[in-house]
DNA sequence: GTTAGCATGTAAGGAGTTACATGATTTT
DNA sequence: AAAATCATGTAACTCCTTACATGCTAAC
């Protein structure tokens, strides 16, 4: 996931290790920091297989010894692979999912509603477990029934989000598929 | 964070790691959903480690090899230990909530309280991550955007269930400490 | 000129995962 | 008697963390 991110990061700009860790934390909104014991080796393992490499010329001075990366051509199809990569463990999926979406814009609309729609059919699939605990199992505690309740209630939010998510993108696709570049922005300020 | 849900599980009644597994899937509402991988060896921990015992006579016939499990006493001072423990990481402290929230019932109030608060900390930190993320960078892109606003909202859903968990706490503790005992049930299904 | 923040790195280890392997019991 | 599900286990590995260590650069 990690290496997926800098790549990803890196696509849009050249950048050294500690602003890699400060973009992390805000492109996520919060949901998800590296540590720089995790960071620089990941950054190094890439370097080392060609997916990145350090800018030349980029010190100002004599003796600093910052490493500013760039991905190389290796290093983007290695991002496309990781991007659409199946998903993993249940625990890490939904900060992976967020990961994904932030770099959404690289990929062609048909991989982005494969991706949606996977992610809309675990979100069933929660919805169906929650419904099933609160169904058979009766004598749960308060703490426990208001946990689920609360899951219930913020699974079905992601859902609808998906969901429009996925509506957005099939009537981008069907209405427009030759003047894609086109599509319109909406945020004026 | 997986010796903390099986002996929580292990004080409601003895089981084995077979029926542990379903349980937590089911608890939790499929938000976390463990390996065999990791729950044997773990369930062999415990036990090693005197945490855990292996319930005696629960042999139905002969070659069966199914081994029931209940907590000892230096296993419910381990589960107390574990879950107040101060916060590890970021990324799976979401989860981590969620398994302390399912075993709230076997604190006393004023650490519910300050670990509610904790929590409440956490998510109001985090929306102050967001907020400056949407405020400072403005040319983000449409998926990064609807990422960051559901993020806020979603946050903010979280935020609010837990000051509702608070007052609740607190109405009860402050109106009637002397008889906690009596607290109503609301469901009547 | 010292404190705070920028910047990079290593060693040890934690907490899980996947893939594989085996056998008992129940259902069809 | 075959298939599904129950039940337990191991080996190798992934991915990340904490704690530590170092030095540069800007601000007060």
């Amino acid at each position: 996931m990690l290496e997926l991110a800098i790549l990803g990061l890196l696509k849009d700009r050249p950048m050294h290790g500690y602003q890699l860790s400060r973009e992390l934390g805000e492109s996520l909104g919060g949901f998800w920091r590296v540590s720089y014991g995790s960071l620089y080796p990941t950054l190094r393992r890439l370097a080392r297989d060609g997916a990145i490499e350090v800018v030349p010329g980029d010190q100002p001075s004599a003796g600093r010894r910052k490493h500013v990366y760039r991905i190389t051509e290796p290093g983007e199809r290695l991002f496309l692979e990781l991007l659409q990569e199946a998903p993993h463990d249940n625990s890490t999926e939904d900060t992976r999912f967020r990961v994904r979406l932030a770099f959404f814009r690289y990929l062609p609309p048909e991989t982005r509603i494969r991706l949606l729609e996977r992610r809309r059919a675990l979100l069933e699939d929660r919805l169906g477990t929650i419904d099933d605990s609160l169904a058979t199992r009766e004598p749960v505690d308060d703490y426990t029934r208001s946990l689920m309740e609360h899951g219930r209630s913020a699974t079905e939010s992601d859902l609808a989000w998906v969901d429009g998510l996925l509506t957005a993108e099939r009537s981008r696709t069907k209405l427009k598929p030759e003047r894609r570049a086109l599509r319109r922005k909406e945020h004026t300020s």
